[in-house]
DNA sequence: CGGCTAAGAC
DNA sequence: GTCTTAGCCG
C-alpha cells in the first residue's frame, strides 16, 4: 500500500496546474523512491516528467511499486478542495482502484477526506536518456515565462540561440518580429559537463531503474513498454524514443558518471556551473534527499536569485513551438529558476528543480524553417 | 529619421489601451513637436487626438515630419512585451516601413528589440478647430469613469447639463433612470474664456491654431491661443509648424516657464477659472515640460485632486452615447483629472492632460431624443 | 446557446 | 488570493 503525507497540498496543486493542460490521464508510479509521473502530451509532441522524492514527503511509505492511473482533471478538482497549506495524505491500497486524499488544516479541527477513482492507464514509462548537452541557460523562471509569453504574442515559434554573446530568443510574426537578448549576469560564459541536475543528484532515477532491467534487451523503444507495460509501440512511445534511442543505457551510465563528473566540474570551473557538484553524495541510484533538499536546492537553482547563468560548450541554435514553452513556463510557480538545456538537433530539456523533486519537459526542436 | 526615447514604456501602453478599441489603424505623425495621432473611431462617430510632446521624451529627434502608419492591434501586442518601467526607444528610418522598438530594463542586462511593420494609411489629419466652449467641467477622472460606467448600466445615453446648480448626468433606461449631480467643490461657478488647455499651455496646437486667429480678438483669456498659434490652418501643416522652432530652445524655455507657471497658479486658484492663468508665463509656444512636468501637471489639472470645478458662461444641456464615454474614460489611468468641454449643439471635448502630452476625444451630441 | 476552464486584473 | 472576463467545449 501507499501512504504519502505531504507537508503542503500546494505542491501537488501547483504540479497539477502545470501539467493538466498537457496531459489528461497519467500513471503516478509509486515506489520506494517516491512518486513519478511521465507522459507525452496529448499530441505526443512533448514529454513531461515529474518526480516527488520519497524524502520530499513528511512521511512516505510504499510497500511495493504501484501505478496509480489518474485522470488529471479529476485530481485537479479534488485538489481544489485543499488549501495550499493543508497537510495532504495520499493513500491507496494495493490493487485498489481508489485513491484516498486526506487534507488536514494545520491548526484546526478540519479534516477533509476525498476518494478518487483510479483508472487503468496504458503507461509508457519511457526511458529518458540522460544526455549531455551543449548548452545550459539557467534563468529566473519568471523571466522565462515573460519571454515566451511576450514572444508568443508575435509568432508561433522561437529560435533560441546560445553564443558567447549570451542567449537570444527571437521570434518572427506577421505583424512584428521580436528578439530578446540575455547576457550572462556576471562572469564569463562557462562550459563544463552539462547534464540535467537535480538537487540531490538522483533525478530520473525512478524511471531509470526499471528501465535498466528491461532495457537490457536492447530495444531502445521497448524500454518504455517493457517496464511496465509491454505495450505496443504506439506512437506515443516513439517520440520519446528518438532521444532514448541510445539512452537507455545512458541512463544508467549517466547517474554514475554524472556524479563523478560533477565533482570534477566543481573543480574546473568557477563554481558557477556548480550546481551539480552537490549531488555526488547521493550516488546510489536512489534518491538521496532529505537532509539537503532544502539547502541543496538553494544551492543549485537558487544560488543566484535573479541572475542568468549560461554554460556553453558549443554554439546552439534551435527553434521551438512557443505554445509548448508557454505551457511549460507555468511551472514557474514551483521554482525560482529554470534550466534550459540544449544541443543542436536534440530535444530541449526545460527543468524546474524544487525541494521535493522536479518537473522536466522535453520538446523536440522544429526542423527547417517551420 | 525618428528616434524617440521614452522614459517609461507604460505611457505608450496606457495610450494604446485607451484608443485601441476605438481605432484600428492610425498614423503617428512625427515631427519636431513630438508625436501626434488623430483618428476617427471606426464608426466615424468620435474623434481621438493624442499628443506626446517632444519634450515629453527623454530624448527626441525627428529630422523631418513623417507619418508612421500603425496597426494599433499590432502595436499593442508589441507593447505588451515591454514592462511599464522599461525605457522604450522608437526608431524609424525615413521612408521606412518598419518601426523599431527597443526596451531596456532599467537595471538589467535585458534588451528586447522588436520591429513592427508599418502600413500606408490614408490619414486625414483633421483640423480640429479650437473652439471656445460655453462650459467646462473639470473632475477627477475616476469620478467620471464611475459616473459613465454606472449610468451605462441603465441606459444608452446620458444627458449632461451644466447650470448654476452644478453638473448633472442623467440617464433613462428601461428598468431605471439615474441622475448624478456634482456641485462645484467650493466657490461659485465661474465663467471666463473656456478653451481647451494643456498644462503647458500648448495643447492642441495642431488643431487650435486655426481658431486662434479668430480668437485673437481680445478675450482676456486668449492668452493661450495667442501665444502659440499664428499657424496656418492646414491641418498637417499646422502641426509641424507650430514649433518647428527648434528643440533646443524649447527645452530652455520650458523649464523656466514651467516653474513660473506653477507659482502663478497657486495664486490664482480662486480666481477660479484660473486654469488658464498659468499659461501666460509660458507664452513661448513651446511646451514646457521636463523639469516640472510632474509638478506642473499637478498644478493644472490636478490642483485639486478630488474636487470638481465648473466653469460656465451659458447653460448647456447635451445628450451623448454612453458607450463612447465609457470608452473615453479608459484614459483615466493617464491623468487624475478630466475636462469636459461643452457648448450646445457642438461636439463634446473630453480632455485628459498628462505630463508628456494629452489625449482628447470629441463626440457629437445626440440630437432630439434618441 | 450555455457551461466550464483558463488567463488577466485588482 | 479572489474576482472578472475571455476563449473553448459540449
Amino acid at each position: 500500500m501507499l501512504e504519502a503525507k505531504l507537508q503542503e497540498a500546494g505542491l501537488l496543486k501547483k504540479l497539477l496546474d502545470a501539467i493538466k493542460e498537457l496531459v489528461t490521464d497519467a500513471n503516478f508510479e509509486c515506489n520506494e523512491e517516491g512518486i513519478n509521473l511521465q507522459a507525452m502530451d496529448n499530441s505526443h509532441v512533448a514529454l513531461v516528467s515529474v518526480l516527488i522524492q520519497a524524502a520530499g514527503f513528511k512521511r512516505y511509505r510504499c510497500d511495493r511499486p504501484m501505478p496509480l492511473g489518474v485522470n488529471l482533471g479529476s485530481l485537479t478538482k479534488v485538489l481544489k478542495c485543499a488549501k495550499d497549506d493543508d497537510i495532504c495524505t495520499l493513500k491507496a491500497a494495493d490493487e485498489a482502484d481508489l485513491l484516498n486524499l486526506v487534507y488536514e488544516a494545520k491548526n484546526s479541527d478540519r479534516i477533509a477526506e476525498y476518494e478518487m477513482k483510479l483508472m487503468d492507464i496504458d503507461s509508457d514509462q519511457l526511458g529518458i536518456p540522460e544526455t549531455e548537452y551543449d548548452a545550459r541557460v539557467t534563468l529566473p523562471s519568471n523571466e522565462f515565462s515573460r519571454i515566451v509569453r511576450d514572444l508568443s504574442l508575435l509568432g508561433e515559434s522561437v529560435r533560441i540561440e546560445v553564443s558567447k554573446e549570451g542567449v537570444r530568443f527571437a521570434s518572427e510574426g506577421e505583424a512584428a518580429n521580436g528578439s530578446i537578448l540575455l547576457r550572462q549576469t556576471e562572469g564569463s560564459i562557462s562550459g563544463g559537463k552539462i547534464v540535467a541536475l537535480s538537487k540531490d543528484g538522483e533525478d530520473d532515477g525512478e524511471v531509470k531503474e526499471e528501465d535498466d532491467e528491461e532495457e537490457n534487451e536492447d530495444d531502445d523503444e521497448d524500454e518504455e513498454g517493457s517496464k511496465k507495460k509491454k505495450k505496443s509501440k504506439g506512437k506515443k512511445e516513439k517520440k520519446v524514443k528518438k532521444e532514448d534511442g541510445d539512452e537507455d543505457e545512458e541512463m544508467g551510465d549517466v547517474d554514475e558518471d554524472g556524479e563523478e563528473e560533477q565533482d570534477d566540474e566543481s573543480e574546473d570551473e568557477e563554481e558557477s556551473n556548480g550546481k551539480k557538484r552537490k549531488k555526488k553524495a547521493s550516488s546510489s541510484s536512489k534518491p538521496a534527499k532529505k537532509a539537503k533538499t532544502s539547502k541543496s536546492k538553494k544551492g543549485d537553482d537558487d544560488d543566484d536569485t535573479s541572475g542568468v547563468l549560461i554554460e556553453m560548450n558549443q554554439h546552439v541554435s534551435l527553434t521551438f513551438s512557443l505554445k509548448y514553452l508557454v505551457n511549460f513556463s507555468k511551472s514557474g510557480s514551483l521554482a525560482n529558476k529554470v534550466q534550459l538545456m540544449m544541443s543542436n538537433d536534440v530535444p530541449l530539456l526545460v527543468a524546474y528543480e524544487f525541494d521535493q523533486g522536479h518537473i522536466r519537459y522535453y520538446l523536440a526542436p522544429k526542423i527547417g524553417d517551420d
